[in-house]
RNA sequence: GCGCCCGUAGCUCAACCGGAUAGAGCAUCGGCCUUCUAAGCCGGCGGCUGCAGGUUCGAGUCCUGCCGGGCGCGCCA
């Protein structure tokens, strides 16, 4: 629909002589929905944009492209408005288009194809398989699934991906600790390190190792302590690095492998059922080791050197960073010959290249924002364009119970994961919660909120909505009736109140909020318009009854509703809500 | 100290490349169930958009400075 008016605009200036003298820039067509309905539909500032390059005044170029537009059946009326605004008053059968436009669409109403089948790989939640997902991952899960749905309603080819930081020191301490708790469970009292990670999850971890045939990985652990630095603070990295290697002693490299397998694979096995659960479904779990097994962090490393970025220094090999943007230079290769996790990194976003997607969207923590500067100077350094990699940046859950602030200490272990809080709240309020804030914004989680079960709560608002259109037209055959699309269609003239407006109107603007929310990653545009849909639609159903006697009327509204129907579903899917059909 | 992000109604948040009178929900006050689900509808109250300048036809939005909050500045991952 906005298309249309938009392709009206760009006639107009076509063959302009006056404008044609402009950059192309200032010449777009700059259409949009007026805030007003005394304003019309849609509103173009056109001239007044013109005003200044043009030198003349505002209202006279506006009256000389209202002059040259097309005549078209969707516009009723074409009026000059305030400084310079040129409003567009649709006409009904603008919006009855519309209407059967959605009831022969279907789930497919809303999408469009601008991302033309370009393939965009979209990388989020990643955290580190070392424990549980928490609250702040249910964030990034819901915010990344639903971006990547929005990308495909927008055309785009996309996959999701779920980066495994599997390989380094913290996959080492993992396998230790849960080591520890094994025998723990066997019976031995050990000292339990400093740095390790002491979280519950691992002793229930343990309990389930315990009924498969682990023997060979507990070896009597006398004298396991022996002879290792002091376990305080200051040396807790060291302790720990001595202790794994007594591990590694104990249990010669094959069975210390087989311990941070059995390790990895029950917390990634735990959070990859808990993102299941949630409605959230990769393409791919990418594993950071695979990365260095097959060589491809060597040969990202030996791009960069081979393009002249690298420097020796203090016998660690150095990323000339500040050569592409970045505050400073980075080590890839460090002193004792390791690369860094930085190394892992570049490489991985170049592999992301490599298999052919043309747009990285990342989407990371806050904490993260200092990275993003260095992986594109990577990128850039390796010949690829720095911009085809975009970060979206997820701002902190905090978690209310009610007005208090719920603790969260991720250092002892105990915070609240995001398995608690989907059997607390359920999977569709914390959905709906996650996304219906901006993601650079800091969101506060209401648990009570979230839970109640009354008009408290949004997400029930919009379901009922959708529910309660579901129970009218269950109602239609004890009353003797079925619903006639044909003559729905045919009718649709007879939907004069206000009321009805209104609802064709919100229902026309679902495809322009889709590419509004894509362009934007912003599905809290969405929420927002599935809100005021569901306002529109409990108005409608308070002040009309729509089992009327009169069948052209009766059907007319039903199609009406059930294309509200349609649309309130289309919406809900995206953001990985379910529509009941009974509440 | 330097860098990035955020400051909008009592609370939680919207506001599409700068556009017309800054919008919702909650809270609060008041109406509406003999009629398709009251998890609903209708109405009232509530604002110096942190502060001070600047840019322009027009600023919550852009620029500068300040104030307040978050995060980041490792040969950690």
């Amino acid at each position: 629909m906005k298309d249309s008016i938009e392709q009206l605009l760009a006639a107009a200036l076509a063959d302009w002589p006056d404008a044609n003298a402009l950059p192309a820039e200032s010449r777009q067509p700059d259409l949009e929905r007026t805030r007003d309905v005394r304003h019309g539909d849609f509103a173009s500032n056109l001239a007044l944009r013109l005003a200044k390059p043009l030198g003349r005044k505002p209202r006279d170029i506006a009256e000389s492209i209202v002059a040259r537009l097309p005549a078209s059946p969707l516009v009723d009326k074409v009026e000059l408005a305030g400084p310079g605004f040129i409003n567009f008053h649709l006409t009904p059968a603008a919006y009855h288009a519309e209407l059967r436009g959605i009831l022969a669409a279907g789930e497919e109403y809303g999408r469009n194809d601008s991302g033309a089948n370009r393939r965009v790989l979209v990388e989020f939640v990643s955290a580190n398989p070392t424990g549980p997902l928490h609250v702040g991952h249910g964030r990034h899960a819901a915010y990344g699934a639903t971006v990547a749905n929005l990308l495909t309603a927008n055309g785009y080819a996309v996959d999701r991906e779920y980066y495994v930081n599997d390989a380094g020191r913290q996959m080492d301490i993992l396998a230790v600790s849960l080591w520890l708790r094994l025998y723990e469970l066997r019976g031995h009292s050990l000292p339990f390190p400093t740095g390790a990670y002491r979280g519950s999850y691992l002793v229930d971890v343990a309990r389930e190792c315990l009924t498969t045939d682990i023997e060979s990985l507990l070896p009597d652990p006398g004298g396991l302590f022996d002879d290792l630095p002091p376990d305080d603070n200051k040396r807790a990295d060291e302790f720990l690095d001595a202790f794994i290697a007594r591990a590694r002693e104990r249990l010669g490299e094959q069975g210390f492998d087989r311990l941070v397998a059995t390790a990895t694979e029950a917390i990634l096995g735990d959070i990859r059922n808990d993102l299941e659960e949630f409605g959230v479904a990769y393409d791919a779990w990418f594993s950071e080791r695979s990365l260095v097994e097959s060589g491809a962090v060597h040969r990202a490393i030996e791009r960069v050197a081979k393009a002249g970025h690298t420097y020796k220094q203090d016998g660690a090999v150095w990323f000339r960073a500040t050569d592409f943007d970045d505050e400073k230079d980075r080590v890839i290769i460090r002193e004792n010959g390791r690369k860094t996790y930085f190394a892992s990194d570049i490489a991985y976003h170049l592999h992301k290249r490599e298999r052919d997607y043309e747009q990285l969207v990342d989407i990371l923590g806050a904490d993260h924002h200092g990275y993003v500067a260095r992986v594109k100077a990577g990128l850039a350094a390796m010949g690829e364009p720095p911009d085809c990699l975009e970060v979206d940046l997820v701002q902190f859950v905090v978690l209310y119970r009610g007005t208090e602030k719920v603790q969260m200490s991720t250092r002892s272990g105990d915070f609240v994961t995001l398995r608690t809080l989907r059997e607390e709240v359920g999977n569709d309020a914390a959905r709906f919660f996650f996304v219906s804030r901006s993601n650079v914004q800091h969101l506060d989680f209401d648990l009570e909120l979230a839970k109640s079960h009354s008009n408290d709560n949004p997400v029930y608002y919009i379901q009922y909505a959708h529910a309660r259109v579901c129970s009218v037209l269950a109602k239609l055959e004890p009353e003797g009736y079925t619903w006639d699309r044909a003559e729905g269609e045919a009718n649709l003239a007879r939907l004069t109140e206000a009321h009805e407006s209104s609802l064709q109107r919100t229902l026309a603007r679902y495809p322009e909020i889709i590419a509004l929310a894509g362009r934007q990653r912003a599905p809290q545009h969405l929420v927002h318009y599935l809100r005021d849909l569901a306002n529109d639609l409990h108005a409608y159903y308070s002040a009309h009854p729509f089992i009327v006697e009169d069948s052209q009327l009766r059907n007319a509204r039903l199609a009406l509703i059930i294309a509200t129907r349609q649309v309130l579903r289309n919406g809900l899917a995206l953001i990985g809500v379910s529509a009941p059909e009974r509440m």
